[in-house]
DNA sequence: AGACGGTCGTTGCTTGTGCAACCACTTGGC
DNA sequence: GCCAAGTGGTTGCACAAGCAACGACCGTCT
C-alpha cells in the first residue's frame, strides 16, 4: 500500500513537474528552481538570505547553488550584498526586475498547478499535504543525525 | 489548500529521494534511476521492453536514456538484443546479473522507503496513492495532445 | 519497384550538478 | 595576541541530461 504511494509519488512528481516545467518554457520563462530561489529569498522575514540558508531550504550542493546564484544575478534577478557581521558571506536579495519576474511567472505557475496537480487532488489536497508534510519535516529532521552518522563511519 | 499540498509534493519528494539515494550510495548500490529501468524491464510482460516503450514509462529524453543504457549495459544488468520484426530497433532485457541485483538493491530501497515515507504518511497512503496515481495518469494522458500543441505551433 | 514521410535509436554539443580541494574568515582555547 | 579548528562560499574536474541533427529502417502510396 504505502509502496505503491511512494511509487505513486515518483511518477506524479516527474509527470507534473516536467509538465509545468514545459509550460514555462513555452512562456519564455526561467525555470521552476529559479522560481524557487526568488520566492524562497524573497517569503524571507528580512527579504534576504545568506547563501547557506538558502541552500537549507533547497535541496541542492552549495556548489550547485553557487553557480545557479551567478546564473540568476547574471540576469539581474537577485544581488549580492556584503554581509557586515561575517565577511566570508552575503546576503542574497531580490531585485525589482526578480520581484517583477516573480509576478510574470506566478500565473503561468499557478495555471500548472491548477492544471496537472490542483484538479486531479481534488477533495484530497488537505490530506495530501498533511501526509507530504510530514514526509518533508521527518527528512529535514533526521538530515543532521545522517550527517551526524555519515561523518561517524569515517 | 492545493498549492500547499504541491509545495509539500516538491518538498517530500526532494528530501525523501535525497535521503533514499544516499542510503543506497552508502551500501555501495546503483542509483534510483538504474533500478527503476531494471524493474521497468523486468515487470513488464515479456521481460523485455523496446527502447522507446521504457522511454515512455519514465520521464526522460530518448538521447538521454540511450546513454543510460549504455552504462547499465556496460555493468553488466541489462543485454541489448536485436528485434527480429524491426531491425531499427531492439529488445532490453535484464540479466541474471541485473536480477540479482534488483535483489540486492530491493531490501535497502525499501528500508528507505519505509523509514523516509511510509511510515510518515500511515493510515493516509491509501488516498495519497490514489490522489497521486490521478495527477500521473492525468499528466500521461495530456502527453500526447500537448506534443501535438506543441508542434501546431510550428 | 521506387520514392517519400515518419519513427527508432545514437552522437556532437551545450548546459547544469555534485564532489573534493581551496581560500578567506570566524571562533574558541591558551 | 595568537594559533588551531571549523565554517562560508567559490573553483577544477568529471559526469549526467537535453536539444538538434543524423543514419537506418518501416509503412504507404503511386
Amino acid at each position: 500500500m504505502a509502496i505503491e504511494a511512494w511509487r505513486a509519488l515518483l511518477g506524479a512528481h516527474a509527470t507534473a513537474t516536467d509538465r509545468i516545467e514545459a509550460m514555462l518554457a513555452e512562456a519564455s520563462l526561467p525555470s521552476l528552481a529559479w522560481y524557487d530561489v526568488l520566492w524562497t529569498i524573497y517569503r524571507s522575514p528580512d527579504k534576504q538570505l545568506r547563501h547557506f540558508e538558502l541552500a537549507d531550504e533547497m535541496v541542492m550542493s552549495r556548489s550547485g547553488l553557487s553557480r545557479m546564484i551567478d546564473r540568476i544575478q547574471a540576469a539581474g534577478l537577485i544581488e549580492r550584498r556584503s554581509c557586515p557581521s561575517d565577511r566570508r558571506g552575503q546576503h542574497l536579495a531580490v531585485t525589482e526586475a526578480g520581484q517583477e519576474m516573480l509576478r510574470k511567472m506566478w500565473p503561468v505557475y499557478e495555471a500548472g498547478i491548477t492544471e496537472h496537480f490542483a484538479t486531479l487532488v481534488g477533495d484530497d489536497a488537505g490530506v495530501v499535504g498533511e501526509a507530504l508534510r510530514r514526509v518533508e519535516d521527518a527528512c529535514r529532521a533526521r538530515a543532521p543525525k545522517c550527517a551526524e552518522a555519515a561523518s561517524a563511519t569515517h
